[in-house]
DNA sequence: GCGTACGTGTCCTGCCGATGTCACAGAACC
DNA sequence: GGTTCTGTGACATCGGCAGGACACGTACGC
């Protein structure tokens, strides 16, 4: 899951990161409304978080900008106040949903799951396999064949993205926006440490590798 | 995919020209508008990414010059602004449609398969088949009845443009083009070069020969 | 409150494959 | 036979990639 969260209170915007990050989901953070705009994209982010209030543009009058712009994205709007008016503005501009503060995490991501709800895809379910590789979205547990592999976070939505796409190039700018939730290239070697992190733990201590370069292009899993 | 980026920045350009050249795209770069309509005249472009910004000339006169001379390619306008009068002002002059910076590769690419929009043709498969030869885009792998190629970066886009083109004569020029990016003629053996290379590992290990040489015009793959 | 361990991102280095140019030999055409 | 074009080996260069070292921030246990 890809969240979009536009926030301009740090404190809240780190909780709801944190707690999201923990999860698996990947949150690009914005702090205002205009550059987060441009971040969206309709195919990109599963749902968005808008906080109600931000300093210069305000978070209704960025949703109507988004919904007259024709982009339908699940939005959830967060906000101090939670009166039926204010619910009602928020509704009307094209909010998915509203959330008042203070919110339990798990009441977040509940409803985020709830309205991002999407057809059952490999990227959805819980354990994926291929060949001896198993992942457990759930447990957050990854082994190979008989052996547990102890991955850290990064590593695991490595592994994941992956694991999704097993006998297909993986591009390093998808990783990057998928692992990251960067779309610009911090030119450094950012990917392939990280690779090598996993190689390490994955190829290393085995005969066979399944992780392949494709010089220029990114890597490939090898399929079952 | 052909595409033509004309974009003043180095950095923004180096960047878009490795994400869509992972994806297996050709791109033309040139940093200013007034160049880039010439190559744009010469060559066959499946869409042009435009900065806003330019030197010298500006991205809309430059749009505005070019739908004046009755030229119809999808434009994709990119810039650092994205206000709504921007936008409008953009559309106005031809624009195809509109990016704000910072956007995520994978949004640029969606927009612009969707600007090229085009019957699906043998471009646009993930697996071409002539005769024994398999090419599969996604995998990024090419074979030879059971025999797996490995194949170089350079030697499997020179392979992928003359499977598009089975039993039809295949120009050096067009090659220049769509594998290199390259307008004009280098005046060395550069594609000779890369074709003896592709030859020695495609054709040198089996008994027929699938690459034949069309003097004085380009090659020849054997159709099916 | 403090120290330690861990995760993460950046920088640096060495290695090696890919790439482009050139020179020369060979083939095709006149 | 002469000329032009093409094939291919040699060569230098470039750039991507792997992996180690390091710095920083955070979490956790004491």
């Amino acid at each position: 899951m890809q969240i979009l969260l536009i926030e301009d209170d740090a404190e809240t915007a780190r909780f709801i990161g944190r707690g999201l990050g923990e999860m698996g989901w990947t949150v690009v953070h914005h702090p205002e409304a205009g550059p987060a705009l441009l971040t969206l994209s309709a195919g990109r982010f599963d749902a968005v978080i808008l906080d109600r209030m931000l300093p210069g543009m305000d978070g209704i009058a960025a949703l109507t900008l988004l919904r007259g712009a024709g982009i339908s994205v699940p939005v959830l709007m967060l906000t101090a106040r939670a009166g039926l008016d204010d619910r009602v503005a928020g509704l009307n501009a094209g909010a998915d949903d509203y959330l008042g503060k203070p919110f339990a995490l798990s009441e977040l991501a509940a409803r985020l799951r709830s309205l991002a709800r999407r057809p059952p895809l490999v990227a959805e379910a819980t354990v994926i396999e291929v060949g001896e590789l198993v992942l457990d979205r759930v447990a957050h547990a990854a082994r190979r064949g008989d052996v547990t592999l102890e991955l850290s976070p990064t590593e695991f939505k490595l592994l994941d993205q992956l694991m999704q796409h097993p006998g297909e190039v993986v591009t390093r700018t998808m990783l990057l926006e998928k692992v990251w939730g960067l779309t610009f290239d911090p030119k450094t070697s950012l990917v392939q440490t990280h690779m090598s992190r996993l190689r390490a733990k994955l190829d290393k201590p085995f005969a066979r590798d399944l992780i392949q370069t494709v010089r220029g292009v990114g890597y490939v899993l090898a399929p079952s």
